[in-house]
RNA sequence: UCCCCGGUAGCUCAGCUGGUAGAGCGGGUGGCUGUUAACCACUUAGUCGGCGGUUCGAGUCCGUCCCGGGGAGCCA
C-alpha cells in the first residue's frame, strides 16, 4: 500500500510511491501518453500516464476521465521542471471513483452571472480557491493576533430584538408569539457588554444589511470582526487597528505566497503596509479634497468618489478621524474639545477598496447617551440594557468593526466582494 | 428607488441601412511519446429572454414586462 498524501506535502516524497486522492482538473493526451492535472484541495499536480508502464485497464481508464471526475492516483513522485508546480507523479495505477458528467465550468472564459449560478462548482477553480484560502488565513491570523493580545472571543447574537444602530434597513423575521426579530447588523453593542465583563473582547460573525445596495463593494450578508476594549480611548484603537491590519497583511505575505501569485497580486504594494498608518482628521480630508478640486460640504459623510480620492494620496490605509456628529451613529462619543465632531475613525484601504474599518470611542456617560438616543429618534426600551452599561461602572471604551470581505478583496486585489466569500448574498441573488 | 449596459448553441460572443443563424470553446469520433487554457481532422449543437405591434418578411425596428450586470445613495 502506497502512503496517502496531499499535493501540498508532495515535495517530501520525492522518489517514493504515494497515492493522491482528488479530482481531474484538466487532461492532455498525446498518443501513448496522458497528462492528468489533478487537484486535491491543497494544490494541483500533473500525473503522467505512460501506456507501457500501467495496466491496459488503468490506461483505458485515463481516457474515460472527464473534467472533475474523482479518482485516486498512485505513482512515483518526481521533480521535473517541465511540470507546473515542479513535481509530477509517474502513474502506476488509477482508481476511478466516479466519471463526472460534463462539467459546466470549462477552462475557458465565463460571464459573472453563469459563474455565480454555478458558485458551488466555481469554488473549485484556481483563482477562487486562492481567494478563499487567503480568506481563511486572514481570519485565522486575526484571531491569532487578538488572542495573543489578551482578547477573548465573545460571540454576539444574530437574532436581535432591534436595530443596533437604528439607521440601516434590517432583515425582519417572525419570532415566537407574534414577536419580531431582526438579523444582526452589528455585534458591537453586545461587544460593549462583553468589554465591561472581560476587558478586551472581539466578536466575529455574519452581519446582515437589507440595503438595496447594488455595487461590487456591498453584500447583504457579510462577516465582521469587532474588537471592543474597556479603558481604551480613540488613540488606543487607532493603534490597535493599524497593528491588526498590518499583521494580517504580513501574515498573508508570509504564509500565502502561492495564492498571491495565482492572483497576480502586486506584492510590493502589500509589503509597504507597515505602521504607522497616516492619520488625518475629517477637516484635513476636506483640505485634500479641495486641493484635488473637489468641494465637499462640511457635515456630510464622504461618498465613494471622495473616499477613493483621499485614499489615493497614501500607500498605506489612511485613518480619518473626527467626523461631524451628524454623519455618524448615536453611540459615538463627542470630542471634548469640539461639540460638533465624534471621536471616531474610518480606515480606508488603498487603491479605492474603500472603508475596511469603522470605529469609535463610545459614549460612556448615561445622561449624554440618553440624549443622543433621543436626538436620533430611537426608542428607549430596547436600549435599556445598553444604558445599564453606563449605570454600573461605566468606563471609557472603544472599538471598531473590520469588514472581512473588503479586507480580503483588498489583500487579494480582486475587483468584486462577491468572490471574497464562499456563497455571496446580494440584492439580486440568494442562489445557490 | 434612480441612472447606464446587456439577454443569440452547454459556455464566451459575432450577426451592418430588416431577407429566415455563425465562430471559438465544451461534448462526440479518429490521430499523435512530454503536453502546459496542448494540437490536427471530422462531427454535434438553437422556442435568438417573454408577450404584443409595424412589415410581404423581425435576432435586427417600436411598445411593454421579466431577468442579469455595472454605478449612485447607504454602509463594512
Amino acid at each position: 500500500m502506497a502512503v496517502i498524501t496531499t499535493v501540498e506535502q508532495i515535495g517530501e516524497f520525492v522518489g517514493e510511491t504515494v497515492t493522491i486522492r482528488g479530482w481531474l482538473y484538466n487532461k492532455r493526451s498525446s498518443g501513448k501518453i496522458r497528462f492528468l492535472q489533478i487537484r486535491d484541495g491543497t494544490g494541483t499536480i500533473q500525473a503522467v500516464v505512460v501506456k507501457k508502464e500501467v495496466s491496459p485497464i488503468a490506461f483505458a481508464a485515463s481516457d474515460t476521465l472527464t473534467q472533475e471526475s474523482s479518482l485516486e492516483v498512485t505513482g512515483t513522485v518526481r521533480a521535473d521542471s517541465r511540470a507546473p508546480g515542479g513535481y509530477e507523479l509517474m502513474v502506476r495505477n488509477i482508481e476511478v471513483i466516479q466519471v463526472a458528467e460534463d462539467f459546466p465550468i470549462t477552462p475557458k472564459e465565463h460571464g459573472p452571472a453563469f459563474l455565480l449560478d454555478n458558485r458551488h462548482l466555481w469554488l473549485r477553480s484556481a483563482k477562487q480557491h486562492a481567494i478563499l484560502r487567503i480568506r481563511s488565513h486572514v481570519i485565522q491570523a486575526a484571531r491569532e493576533y487578538l488572542n495573543r493580545e489578551g482578547f477573548i472571543l465573545f460571540d454576539a447574537p444574530i437574532l436581535t430584538p432591534t436595530a443596533c444602530e437604528g439607521t440601516s434597513t434590517l432583515f425582519e423575521t417572525d419570532y415566537f408569539y407574534g414577536e419580531r426579530a431582526y438579523l444582526s447588523q452589528s455585534g458591537q453593542l453586545y461587544a460593549e457588554a462583553g468589554a465591561m465583563a472581560f476587558g478586551k473582547v472581539y466578536t466575529l460573525g455574519p452581519t446582515f444589511r437589507a440595503e438595496k445596495s447594488k455595487t461590487r463593494r456591498h453584500l447583504t450578508e457579510f462577516w465582521m470582526l469587532e474588537p471592543e476594549v474597556a479603558y481604551a480611548e480613540l488613540k488606543d484603537i487607532l493603534s490597535l487597528a493599524e497593528q491588526l491590519v498590518s499583521h494580517l497583511v504580513l501574515s498573508v505575505l508570509t504564509h500565502r505566497t502561492e495564492e498571491l501569485r495565482v492572483l497576480e497580486r502586486d506584492e510590493s504594494k502589500l509589503k509597504s503596509i507597515v505602521p504607522p498608518f497616516p492619520r488625518i482628521t475629517y477637516d484635513e480630508a476636506l483640505d485634500i479634497l479641495r486641493q484635488q478640486g473637489v468641494s465637499h460640504e462640511w457635515g456630510n459623510d464622504f461618498g465613494t468618489a471622495e473616499d477613493t480620492l483621499i485614499s489615493q494620496q497614501f500607500d498605506c490605509p489612511v485613518m480619518i478621524t473626527h467626523y461631524p456628529l451628524t454623519a455618524k451613529a448615536f453611540y459615538m462619543k463627542t470630542a471634548p474639545d469640539n461639540p460638533d465632531v465624534a471621536l471616531c475613525v474610518d480606515v480606508l484601504a488603498p487603491d479605492g477598496y474603500g472603508e475596511i474599518i469603522g470605529g469609535s470611542q463610545r459614549e460612556d456617560d448615561y445622561q449624554t447617551l440618553l440624549k443622543k438616543l433621543e436626538a436620533h429618534k430611537l426608542p428607549r426600551e430596547p436600549f435599556e440594557w445598553y444604558l445599564d452599561l453606563r449605570r454600573y461602572g461605566t468606563v471609557p471604551h472603544s472599538g471598531f468593526g473590520l469588514g472581512i470581505e473588503r479586507t480580503v478583496a483588498w489583500i487579494c486585489g480582486i475587483r468584486h466582494l462577491r468572490e471574497a466569500i464562499p456563497f455571496p448574498r446580494m440584492l439580486q441573488r440568494i442562489y445557490p
